[in-house]
RNA sequence: CGGGGCGUAGCGCAGCCUGGUAGCGCAUCCGCUUUGGGAGCGGAAGGUCGCCGGUUCAAAUCCGGCCGCCCCGACCA
């Protein structure tokens, strides 16, 4: 295939768009490959949804490839769906109505739809299903960010496995680990598949797919290579902290006005490692109070995950009333309510907020002057050691591009999607969930190949294989490169415009081909071109009659 | 939803404080010259200054309200 630049719908521009901030939407939105309609919803332009459809491609074949079949489930879904599964009322769900009132979802991911139609499973001879599709989902997100990163509108692929018996699920949740590898492997992504939250689906197991570059989430890594994380699973092993003389008793010390681990260090002269920081929270009506190191921040889905979800910080006023202290002076001997405390603090001796204002305790240790439950609650941070092999832990910023997840009867049970087993019993299907989005998986390959000129594509992915440009002069010769690359299967982008030399090239830069073909006066000479990688910069000379072997 | 910033030609911006016929660079169109890393000269086209209201002889500019977009946080299959 051949396609002419002059013909090409490729407004690239010259400048970052003034409202981009990460790599990745800066260039694709330079490059021509996306435009933004509204905040988080995109446009793909001819180029970009070249590259959607390479990666969609790609996650096709691998699916196939373990037995899931494509199918097409609709975006408009009646209400009733989502009211049988619980999640009609979560907010991020988009709502509508038709003009006689009836209410409608565009879904964010297609469970409900899907299990609707597992209903027609009828026995265990049909088990296993695997079924997917690429679906427009919606989502009403409070703070669309990134460029592609996060979007109120996105395809993605997601698919469902219906099994017998958890030992099935355990096997098609293999299967889609062992697939979605291939494919971020074909991508060329750097990625790691870790443990990740649940959120509001309700299952058990689910992993994440992170690429490391920009993103929200933030990836915990050893630097011997093993152990990754999602930062809000990963578990750190502290820094060793430097103590003071062991005391046989908690000492009351002064400290007006210290209200911060900072200032109370300070004065005290002590390590902040060897503080304790005390934060009442509110848990289901009850004050509890979390404590962690003072030099430790408090993870909140870590002590949601233990106190459960509705979580929120006591205000000034329920602090005092229930301690009869300011909230820079709190702390677990004496508390008044059960102290949950970090597992960093059971052994040691800490300095502690006395519940007296403007008193602080040295040498409180739990277990002798203060009884508490332990769990972890500290959020991880650089300089953390490898709960496996000691090394150091990094952490970086990453794209989700994929999640699964191990649904289990969540949706087959109030849907009833039953089937009857061997054993002429009827049981719920046991479910799995998959998903991946080729807008993440495109930012992230962006994120991870670009230099300062602009994209570099891996060759699976590339919206065009060559990038074949024409010096004036030589468009008869443009033509037969562009006809011998053809033939030899390439695709071909012919710049055929009527720009200058450099023009031509920035953009080839940009638009990141992975090989570009330069014809110009010196190929009247020598009937040859210069190839040159995107990647590397390199460059050599092949005559116009080799060229099809040149790749 | 809380905090901050922005909205003027396709893109990037100035003008606003101190009201008086809307400007710059790039891009676009026509002509000539040029042509291996974003050319030069000459000519031209393009804007309800986000929207609504108010103040004023006069509003891009001052005042009020609304909308949109970006960033941080909250939120988050």
């Amino acid at each position: 295939m051949i396609v002419r630049a002059s013909q090409l719908f490729l407004p690239t521009l010259r400048a970052d768009p003034a409202d981009a901030e990460v790599a990745s939407h800066k260039l694709l939105v330079r490059g021509g490959f996306i435009r933004q309609v509204s905040a988080g919803v995109w446009t793909y332009m001819p180029l970009g949804w070249r590259v959607h459809q390479k990666v969609v491609q790609i996650i096709r074949e691998e699916m196939d490839g373990i037995g899931a079949q494509e199918m097409l489930a609709p975006v408009l879904t009646p209400g009733e769906l989502w009211e049988t599964s619980g999640r009609y009322d979560l907010p991020v769900v988009f709502k509508l109505q038709d003009r006689n009132g009836r209410k409608f979802v565009l879904p964010m991911s297609h469970e409900e739809t899907f299990t609707f139609h597992a209903k027609e499973v009828q026995s265990y001879k049909q088990l296993p299903q695997v079924w997917y599709h690429f679906g427009t989902k919606e989502r009403d997100e409070p703070r669309p960010r990134g460029g592609l990163l996060r979007v109120r509108e996105f395809i993605m692929k997601d698919s469902y496995s219906f099994d017998r018996d958890e030992a099935g699920l355990d096997e098609s949740f293999r299967k889609h680990a062992e697939a979605y590898g291939r494919i971020f492997e074909r991508c060329q992504l750097e990625f790691y598949e870790v443990e990740a939250e649940s959120g509001e689906m309700g299952g058990k197991d689910s992993n994440d797919f992170l690429a490391p570059g920009a993103g929200e989430n933030f990836l915990v890594r050893c630097e011997n290579g093993d152990y990754a994380a999602d930062i809000e699973a990963a578990h750190g092993v502290p820094s060793t902290a430097d103590f003071p003389a062991v005391l046989a008793a908690p000492e009351e010390v002064e400290t007006p006005g210290m209200r911060t681990i900072d200032e109370v260090s300070k004065l005290l002269d002590v390590d902040p490692r060897a503080t304790a920081k005390a934060m009442p929270v509110v848990a289901e009506g009850k004050v509890v109070l979390a404590l962690i190191r003072g030099d430790d921040r408090l993870d909140e889905a870590k002590i949601a995950a233990v106190l459960g979800q509705f979580v929120r910080p006591a205000h000034p006023e329920e602090i005092t009333e229930t301690f009869g202290a300011d909230g820079g002076s709190i702390g677990p001997v004496g508390s008044p309510v059960p102290v949950l405390a970090d597992e960093a603090l059971r052994e040691g001796q800490y300095v502690v907020g006395a519940n007296r204002d403007d008193r602080h305790l040295k040498g409180a240790q739990a277990g002798r002057d203060f009884e508490a439950e332990f769990a972890d609650l500290r959020r991880v941070k650089e300089g953390d050691s490898c709960p496996n092999c000691g090394g150091n832990l990094t952490i970086e910023q990453a794209i989700e591009l994929g999640h699964i997840f191990k649904l289990g009867t969540f949706y087959s049970i109030p849907f009833e999607a039953n089937f009857l087993d061997e054993d002429g019993t009827e049981k719920p299907l046991v479910m799995g969930s998959y998903g991946i989005g080729p807008g993440r998986v495109i930012a992230a390959i962006v994120e991870q190949h670009h230099d300062e000129e602009g994209i570099v594509w891996p060759r699976s992915v590339a919206p065009y294989d060559v990038h074949v440009v024409t010096l004036p002069g030589v468009e008869e010769q443009a033509q037969e490169a562009s006809s011998a690359l053809d033939a030899a299967g390439l695709s071909v982008l012919l710049d055929d415009r009527d720009a200058r030399a450099g023009e031509k090239f920035a953009d080839a830069d940009l638009i990141g081909l992975p090989s570009r073909v330069t014809v110009g006066k010196k190929t009247l000479e020598d009937g040859a071109v210069d190839v040159r990688e995107r990647a590397t910069g390199e460059e050599r000379r092949v005559p116009i009659a080799s060229l099809g072997e040149a790749f």
